[in-house]
DNA sequence: TTGACTTATATGTAAAGTGCATATATCGTA
DNA sequence: TACGATATATGCACTTTACATATAAGTCAA
């Protein structure tokens, strides 16, 4: 097609849309999608639920809701949050908003998507609310982006609905970025905690090895750690000593 | 209000949407709006048009329209820019989607933001659309995010419309996130320049002085630039030589 | 024509950060 | 009580970065 032809439909499509009145016509539904992703065993996981309906029966989405007309974003994301896996003041971001025509086939929706971090523990009782948590299977290096797995206990690779694969895969990439600068890796543990399950929660997130040295130094500096003069026991070695997170950044 | 009472709420609210077929009601609208960055004389600046209309009229909005039905989001954020800013193929990337309600009083209206960098002789004509060019005062530093304010070409303060000053700030925020691990500073560039210029125009972006020899040490080893063995002219000292961005990154 | 001026480019050095190796400390357990 | 395991501390080579200095190459004016 010659930029000739293309540039006049695009004009008469541009007169269209620009006399467009936004309150006559039909708009397309919007919802949020959350990915709620926990560090367990060195491994992250991505809370998932299966789908009873078509279309996408019997496959696994992402928990997620429409957004009522006179409410925020936020606010949604949170109501879905806690309504469907129970969480509430937990690590809650805005990551993408999803909105190709055609990824639902049942109509147009589009989806602002949220992706939440919660420590491992508080996702015990999700079972029983029909919620699994898949394991993450992230092929890529670093930030390059790209498809990720889901699998299941067995190793088994899930299906997921719609587009909900592209969403966990920008939740990864965004995640890894996010490490170096901000304070999101103790959004996964508990409240005191040792450097070593720090390290591990770092090392799931970026699906690297980290020189254990450098990253110890590295957290000590940052001044975001506090130590707590008290140690886990019982583990078969020395035992660390137990930091807590403190939100002054390094002066 | 104590949990109990607002876990009561919740649930009964959550029982309405839940039951709440997106077909049937009323949806939010929605629309795209354009952070439109270029760099000139050392600033960063930003295409505002100003508002005829009420809400908000004289006050000066970011380029922006609604998103028909069957059109993704990309689509419209590329047809916005051709139509309000005759850009085309230019660096487009979505940036975050406003949705408070009230931020726009006449309706609900989720605006879904992209940013786009321009290379300031491309947007030489666009006062002849009514589009100004206001320049950007950031009184922050880094990525930690704050208000903004934009400047006339006399340096008295524009009034911004609806949240579009918020918008603008996240921009910023991302872009000055961005520059040092993504190739976005030639986006704002001529297809070939000096590393001068490059400097430049990281320096708009991050308000900050930066070292010379370590920028140019850190550009020529990143494997994004390829000298073309040309040089600059009639600079009134020693020219500079000119360089050309390429896709290849560093091995 | 020449020398002052300005910025580009090249080189050296100290400080800081990182990866790696080694030594010692402290627990549980056989 | 010895051993295995991991935590913690220290030293060192290597890299990166900021800063300083020296030289190169153009314009411009006397």
């Amino acid at each position: 097609m010659s930029d000739e032809k293309q540039g006049s439909r695009d004009r008469a499509e541009q007169a269209f849309l620009e006399s467009y009145d936004p309150t006559e016509f039909e708009h397309p539904s919007l919802a949020v999608d959350l990915v709620i992703l926990t560090v367990r065993d060195g491994e992250l996981l991505v809370a998932l639920s299966r789908r009873d309906d078509h279309p996408d029966k019997g496959s696994w989405a992402l928990p997620g809701g429409f957004v009522a007309m006179h409410e925020g974003l936020d606010a949604a994301a949170a109501r879905v949050l806690e309504s469907k896996a129970g969480q509430r003041g937990v690590f809650l971001e805005q990551l993408y908003t999803f909105g190709e025509p055609g990824r639902d086939p049942r109509t147009r929706v589009v989806s602002v998507s949220y992706y939440a971090l919660v420590n491992a523990a508080r996702l015990e009782g999700l079972a029983a609310r029909g919620v699994l948590l898949g394991r993450l299977r992230v092929p890529w290096k670093g930030e390059s982006g790209g498809r990720v797995d889901v699998l299941d206990d067995s190793g088994r690779k899930l299906p997921t609905a719609f587009d909900h694969a592209d969403i966990i895969a920008m939740s990864v990439k965004r995640i890894r970025g996010k490490l170096d600068y901000a304070p999101i890796g103790f959004q996964l543990l508990p409240p005191t905690f040792t450097l070593r399950a720090l390290q591990n929660v770092h090392e799931a997130i970026l699906g690297t090895v980290i020189n254990k040295d450098s990253f110890r130094r590295r957290m000590l500096a940052s001044g975001q750690l506090k130590a707590t003069g008290k140690h886990e026991s019982a583990v078969g070695h020395r035992p660390a000593e137990l930091y807590r997170f403190t939100r002054r950044s390094a002066v």
